[in-house]
DNA sequence: TAGGCCATCTGGTCCT
DNA sequence: AGGACCAGATGGCCTA
């Protein structure tokens, strides 16, 4: 990791998270597994890693499924938005346009099946950034693919952390019930943990320990016109 | 206009 | 051999 991307790291961790929670409230971190939506699809084959993918990918099979042809899929040559560096085009003397047909019919093909792994890779961000706290009106722009990722992981450790002082703060209540009572049984689970005094911070709010702005990341999402 | 972000093409490598 | 994955190159769009 470079320095930038660190810098652009600890902006995450510091800044945005907490600060988000605190904008648009839990709900904007409310997500259950009947809300990590997707198809059943796929074209991978279902290795472990498959296994927690399976559903989470989006469209893959929308992308991916029955186009095996070379000029097929979406892809425009004339939209200048989707052709990039345009070698693959006779009108330009390509190098592809001195090939043999065969040639560049397996290079199409090749181009291709690229092309819908790259779509299936953005459903899957997209995924990620439907799930991730952040603000998804249409006056905010999209996550950039660096910033989705970052901040789902630093949501991830969030949310570790969280559970742990939850888990401490559990510990802690069922050390109070067992001098009175016995631990109820829905606790019970948690009493397995070790007990610590209760830090109370799980009772602050996450802002105050980690408060600052977002602008650090969001100055580049957030102003829209 | 420079820089950020992105889509696409391409050739190489690894795996099944 | 064919497909997946990867990284470099290229060029377009958008914004400050």
């Amino acid at each position: 990791m470079n320095a930038g991307e660190e810098n652009l790291l600890k902006s995450i961790s510091n800044d945005t998270l907490l600060d988000l929670t605190q904008r648009y409230g839990q709900s904007a971190f409310g997500f259950g597994p009947g809300q990590v939506t997707g198809s059943s699809g796929g074209r991978y084959p279902l290795t472990p890693a498959a296994d927690f993918l399976h559903g989470q990918t989006g469209k893959s099979n929308e992308s991916g499924g029955e186009q095996t042809s070379d000029d097929d899929d979406s892809f425009d040559p004339l939209d200048p938005r989707k052709r990039g560096s345009g070698f693959d085009d006779d009108k330009h003397g390509g190098p592809l346009s001195k090939k043999p047909k065969e040639q560049r019919s397996l290079r199409l093909s090749i181009n291709a099946r690229e092309r819908r792994r790259m779509h299936d890779l953005n459903d899957a961000l997209d995924g990620l950034r439907s799930v991730i706290p952040y603000a998804h009106s249409p006056s905010v722009r999209k996550l950039s693919k660096i910033a989705t990722l970052l901040l789902a992981k630093n949501y991830i450790l969030m949310q570790a952390q969280a559970l742990e002082e939850m888990r401490r703060l559990v510990a802690y209540l069922n050390q109070g019930q067992t001098i009175n009572s016995p631990i109820p049984t829905a606790l019970a689970p948690f009493g397995q943990a070790a007990v610590y005094p209760f830090t109370g911070s799980a009772l602050a709010t996450h802002a105050d320990k980690y408060s600052g702005t977002t602008a650090s990341l969001f100055k580049h999402h957030n102003d829209k016109p």
